[in-house]
This record gives C-alpha cells, structure tokens and sequence, in this order.
RNA sequence: GCGGGUGUAGCUCAAUUGGUAGAGCGUCAGCCUUCCAAGCUGAAUGUCGAGGGUUCGAACCCCUUCACCCGCUCCA
C-alpha cells in the first residue's frame, strides 16, 4: 500500500478540527514544539490508557501461561544530575561536533587528528582516527604541500581538540583541500539544561529527562521493597522527555518534547533472549491491535553500529517501525525494544555506592537483573494512528479519520433528524445518558449531512438519529462511519449497542 | 547547522507592471428542512509570519528574523 495523501493534508485536517496546533502559534511558533487540541488530548489519552490498561492493569500472558507481572511508577523529570552521569548521557552525549563549511561533512572533534610539520607551522591535515584511507589521504597532501617525497618524523600528528582555534584557519578537512573549512568545534548537547533554585548558578544546574527509563531503574529498589514483585517483573512508566533534536522535523514526529510510554523488563540474565524474543512479538502485535495495519509496520534489527551505548551488549535492539507518509516507501520508527543488559542497574550501583541487585531466595542467589526494555513513543503512536485513520474518501467531507473505535476521540454522536417536532428532547435525553459512559456529542444544528461530515473528519464512528418513526415505536438509525451504512435499534438498546463496539 | 522552497481569513488559495485585500469551503445566527457538507438570508474573522529599509505609496522590491516543507546532517 502506498500513502495516497501529504503530510501537508493532515497537518491541516489536524489544524481544522483541533488535534495538533503548533506550540505558542500566536507569537510565530516555536522549532519543535506542538501543542494538542481538545480531540488530539483525547486521542492521545487513549493511547496512553490502552497502554497502560494493557500492559499494567491487564498485562499479556507469558510463556509459562501465567499473566505477567507489572506495575508503573511515575518518577519526576528532573532528578539528581548524577543520574545523567550514571547513564551515560553526559559526557556521552555531549561531544563537541566540528562541521565542514565547504563540503558539509559533519565529524566529532575527538575522532578528528591533524598531522602537520612538528613546528606547527604551515597547513595541516586532519584525518578521521582509525581510519586508514583518510589518514592516508591526509599524509600525501601534506607530502605534497611541503614538498617532500615522504613524511619523516619532524612531521607529527595531534588531536585536533588540542588545536588552538586560532590555527584552525591552517587546517585542511578531511574531504576537501582548502584549508580554513572547519568550523570550532561546537557542543552539541542533546539534554535541556535548567537550573534548580531561584539563585540560579552553574552548581545548581540540572536536567531534563531525556528518556522515562532512567526514573525506573532510580527506583527499582524501592518497587522491589514495597511491591512483593518477584523477577522476572516489569516497571512501566508513561510521561514526558525532552531532547535538544538537531533537527525536528516531519510534525510531532521528531519534536524537541515528547511522551515515552516505557517497560523495563527486569529478568535473569539467562532468559533475556527468551523475554527479547517475546516482547518484539507481543509489542508488534498490541500496535496491530490498536488499530495499526500490517503492512505498514515492520521489524528491524539494528546494526551493530547503531546500536545505542547501553546495547552494545546483550542480543541488541529491533525497531517497530510505521511507514509514515514522510518515509514512505520507507519506515520510521515507533518503538524500540532494547536489551540493556544490565547496564544501568550496574551503573547506578557504581555511580551511588548503593546495592541495586536482586535476591531470588528460591535459587538462593544474588544477582543484577537484565533488563529487556519495550520503548515506545506515545506522540509517535499518536502520529501512527492519525496517519493510519487518515482516509480519503469520494463522501461529502472528501476525507474520514477511521480510527479504530477503542481509541477514537469522540466515539458517538447524537442527532435528532429535524431540531423540532420532539425529536431534540428524546435525542438530548439519549445523550445525558450516554455521556456517562462514553466521550458522545449532540448536535443539532444545520443539515443531517453536514454533521455526518463534521463527525467523519473528527473520526466518529457512530451517529445515533432519532427520526420521526422513533416517536413511534421507539427505534433510531445507526449510522456507520467507514461504510455510511444504517441500522435500525431500539433506544433503549443504544448505551448496550455502543458498549459492545467498543468492547475490542 | 548547511542548501532549496513556502508563509495572505479557521482551512485551501487569488490579488494585473508596487496604488492601503478577495473567493470557495468552514464557523455562527435566522428561516427552512424527515438521512449524507441541500436551499434562502445575514454575520463575524486578516496589523498580508515578525521587525527594519527603499518609495509619495509595499502583500508585491531589499535586509534581518521566526516558523513550516524538501534534501543533507543529526536522531543515546
């Protein structure tokens, strides 16, 4: 299948019936930020809570036949800034970048060298460390500028962050041969920093989340202590993280402030490729189930090079992967599922002197459990389904949102036919009574057509009418939303009709 | 961060060679309407993305800036 609509067609119907407006529109936006409207809030809310109700309140079965064992916390964004030094986020991630202004190339300063003549003199060449073809390239321009067969040992190499950035100007990329091209090396942080306490000070600077995972391990100690959890067991955890994005890009896809919705799967090291293997499988499968089409997920293992600095060990990380409009006929991902090892747990006992470890009395052993972590992006997965539901159609509205009806934002609508002759007073007796069950609309105003068609853009999927014949054998229309087809009910069957719809 | 493009009403777009903005749809109100944006009448909404400059005069020309889109780069 291939996408049959733009981005840019809905990003409007986002903007038209109120999903997604872009974050502080008034004073001309701000890079990467995205505030949701009252039918975005809803839909993304139930995502979130089918998540949850799935993975937390009604967890799937494990291999042994037995419901898995999970329970959620909710830890704060900003915690103590050793918990970033711990995971590996600063100093990790904060790399300074040198870019080229001639060829574009982008390079971290610490894997540049430079050779040059040893009195540091003249144009030097700078090479990327560890790679012989560049390093090669660079030794034969710099023969051939100082005009020598070959490089003896008054020729010596350096990193290139220990160049004074005044002599820059002498320095010659690694993909061009003008000297000069290279910017200073600059810090690409990838964490908002902020500071904590109203004196402000470097000292007091903290930051924010860029990732949910780490509040988990911060306190699986404690859910260990107050839980009665036995491993193998999992922490969810639901909630905002930020990252300084190079580049945001392609709407609420890649934003600068985001939701994660996150498992850690705390296992024994010897089943971690066996809880691996089944939370790729489960977690495919739950997005097919909310709604998500087959062909348009798919499952990637990562190579080994992209692999994150926390999974380099372990059995890796695959992707779940959407294929929106803006990668098709490509893919993007949805969620990860990473084996972490235990990398974290070991690093927070390293980093804060305290035991952060496991004791199965059974087996009488101690041990650092495994982690198997199911990752997946809420704002992502509200991407994923507005682009699924995204239906362009020859009706009335052009085009219909078919949302699956779990996790519509509004999921009926009522109608009187004629706004007289009785029909609003039965119509809006229905809706009192349904609203309190379900997200439901009234509508009244202008024709019957027109509210089909406000309620198909809103991805509606059922509009109950109340018609003449209703004040006289008590029966109304069911209009379906993706076939436009009716069905006559009696009223006092409606709340029981759409309870079951909506049961899936 | 780089290169290219775009920015006019809620949405989609017009506005001749620079002469202080229009349409369709939507929204709202009234009438009318017994099942798919129907009909009639009427209404509201724009400092033309923002700031500066040139000009007698700028939506239009120039500069700066912001946002979005496409391609690089990045994406723990």
């Amino acid at each position: 299948m291939t996408t049959n609509y733009s981005m840019e067609d809905l990003v409007s119907l986002c903007k038209r019936r109120g999903f997604i407006f872009p974050a502080s529109e008034i004073y001309g936006g701000i890079n990467g930020f995205w505030d949701y409207g009252p039918l975005g809030t809803e839909l993304k809310n139930n995502l979130r809570d089918a998540w949850w109700h799935d993975m937390v309140h009604c967890p799937p079965m494990g291999p042994d036949g037995e419901p898995l064992s999970i329970v959620g916390i909710d830890s704060s964004i900003i915690q103590n800034p050793k918990v970033w030094e711990a995971s590996g986020h600063v100093g990790g991630f904060n790399d300074p970048m040198v870019d080229c202004r001639e060829t574009k190339s982008r390079y971290r300063a610490d894997h540049l060298e430079v050779i040059a003549n040893a009195n540091g003199e003249g144009r030097m060449y700078a090479f990327i460390e560890g790679n012989e073809e560049s390093e090669e390239r660079a030794r034969k321009l710099l023969a051939k500028y100082e005009k020598v067969d070959a490089l003896g040992d008054e020729y010596t190499t350096s990193l290139l962050t220990d160049i004074p950035t005044d002599a820059f100007e002498r320095i010659v990329g690694p993909d061009t041969k003008e000297a000069g091209t290279l910017t200073e090396p600059r810090q690409f942080s990838l964490m908002f920093d902020t500071t904590v306490g109203a004196t402000g000070g470097e000292d007091n600077k903290a930051y924010l989340r860029p990732e949910t995972a780490q509040g988990i391990f911060l306190n699986f100690m404690n859910v260990v202590d107050t839980m009665r959890v036995k491993v193998p067991f999992g922490i969810a955890q639901i909630g905002k993280a930020f990252r300084n994005e190079v580049t945001p890009r392609n709407f609420i896809f890649r934003s600068r402030e985001f939701e994660q919705m996150e498992i850690e799967w705390f296992c024994h090291e010897d089943e971690a490729q066996q809880w691996y293997e089944f939370w790729c499988d489960y977690r495919k499968d739950w997005w097919q189930k909310i709604g998500l089409t087959t062909e348009n997920l798919q499952m990637r293992q990562h190579d080994s090079d992209e692999l994150a600095h926390y999974a380099k060990e372990g059995c890796g990380t695959f992707d779940i992967e959407y294929k929106f409009p803006f990668t098709d006929p490509g893919y993007g991902e949805l969620e990860g599922v990473a084996h972490r090892g235990n990398y974290d747990l070991s690093r927070h006992t390293e980093f804060s002197g305290k035991k952060i470890n496991y004791f199965d009395q059974q087996k009488n052993e101690r041990y650092t459990p495994h982690v198997i972590e199911p990752s997946a992006g809420l704002s992502r997965g509200t991407l994923a389904l507005l682009c699924e539901a995204y239906t362009p159609d020859d009706r009335p509205s052009k085009v219909f949102m078919k949302f699956n009806p779990r996790i519509a934002p509004i999921k009926a609508a009522i109608f009187p036919l004629v706004n007289k002759n009785g029909m609003p007073e039965i119509a809006t007796k229905l809706h009192e009574e349904m609203r309190k069950k379900h997200v439901v609309q009234y509508d009244a105003k202008q024709s019957i057509g027109k509210r089909y068609a406000r309620m198909d853009e809103a991805g509606t999927p059922y509009c109950f009418v109340i018609d003449g014949d209703t004040l006289e054998d008590n029966t109304i229309t069911v209009r379906d939303r993706d076939t436009a087809s009716q069905e006559r009910i009696n009223i006092d069957q409606a709340v029981a009709y759409l309870d079951d719809k909506l049961i899936q």
